[in-house]
DNA sequence: TCCTTATTGATAATGATTATCATTATCAAT
DNA sequence: ATTGATAATGATAATCATTATCAATAAGGA
């Protein structure tokens, strides 16, 4: 995530906020400049650590409170990470796979297919089930971790 | 889970945990054979909640150990449920797929496919990760909750 | 600037998981 | 079958994360 990104990220949270009538507060801006900077998925934990840095830090209920704000709102989802759940991310427009590196931690989006979509369609034929929603993660080490 | 596959199931487990070295305890069977019946993933909380209907339950402490105990030994995997994580469920052989309705709970066990092997293949090839792993689970409504 | 009230933060309460340790029970060796 | 070393148990305490409470504070429209 680049500066650039993250700024903008910021600034659409900020307007999602306005426009859905919650007050734009200080420990807020500080929870989401923390989650919208962050390169690796976070646990509630790891926001409210991180913010210990500040001047004056968020309370724990509202770490809390402003990552359980920024899902109802759908700005953040949950990763679900082998052997440890949940961690927080932002939330990637539609639909996408994620590819996570199991040493860094790094998350990258990747982009579904249309063998997938046919996958599916498939199992949903064979199975009499309605599929509604998947997840595809994948796990591995990143190129910089294996040099 | 037929009884059949279930006592199919179990002794299989005892046989491991002989061949690693572990006791067979009634503390441990009681577990095993509640993890071995379900039909859908329990969480440790679930699997000593259930206990308790038994004449002479396991401590909560012995349920959490002999959960552990089977992870170990690879005979149980986490599944990764939408809104709440981890529910416990026996581990399949190889790399499978999984639905889960998002109804009633009910797993099922699917096939993967070779597009899904090569679409892997071409993220490799595109971002410089080595994938070692990953995880397809699909969600919806099977065909007995959507009567 | 004022006022309404959404939000905060300190803290208590709750709930789940892990650690402790004296007692018990498994199972290999006799 | 009995014995003995020690793995395992269970009651309970400790730890840790999350949620609830409520008086004090501050956002933002009027
Ligand atoms: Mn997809
Ligand atoms: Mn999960
Ligand atoms: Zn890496
Ligand atoms: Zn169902």
């Amino acid at each position: 995530m680049s500066a650039d990104q993250t700024s903008q990220l910021l600034s659409n949270w900020k307007n999602s906020l306005h426009q859905h009538g919650y007050r734009v507060t200080r420990p807020r801006l500080q929870v989401m400049e923390i989650v919208a900077a962050t390169r690796i998925p976070l646990t509630p934990q790891d926001v409210y650590h991180k913010s210990l840095n500040l001047e004056s830090p968020p309370g724990i209920a509202s770490v809390y409170r402003t990552l359980e704000m920024l899902d109802v709102l759908g700005l953040i989802q949950q990763i679900h990470q082998p052997g440890g759940c949940h961690g927080i991310w932002p939330a990637v427009d539609g639909h996408k796979h994620l590819l996570m590196c199991r040493n860094c931690g790094q998350m990258q989006v990747i982009e579904g297919n249309e063998e997938i979509t046919e996958y599916i369609r498939r199992i949903e034929e064979d199975t009499g089930y309605e599929v509604d929603e998947h997840w595809l993660q994948l796990f591995g080490i990143c190129s910089e971790c294996s040099k």
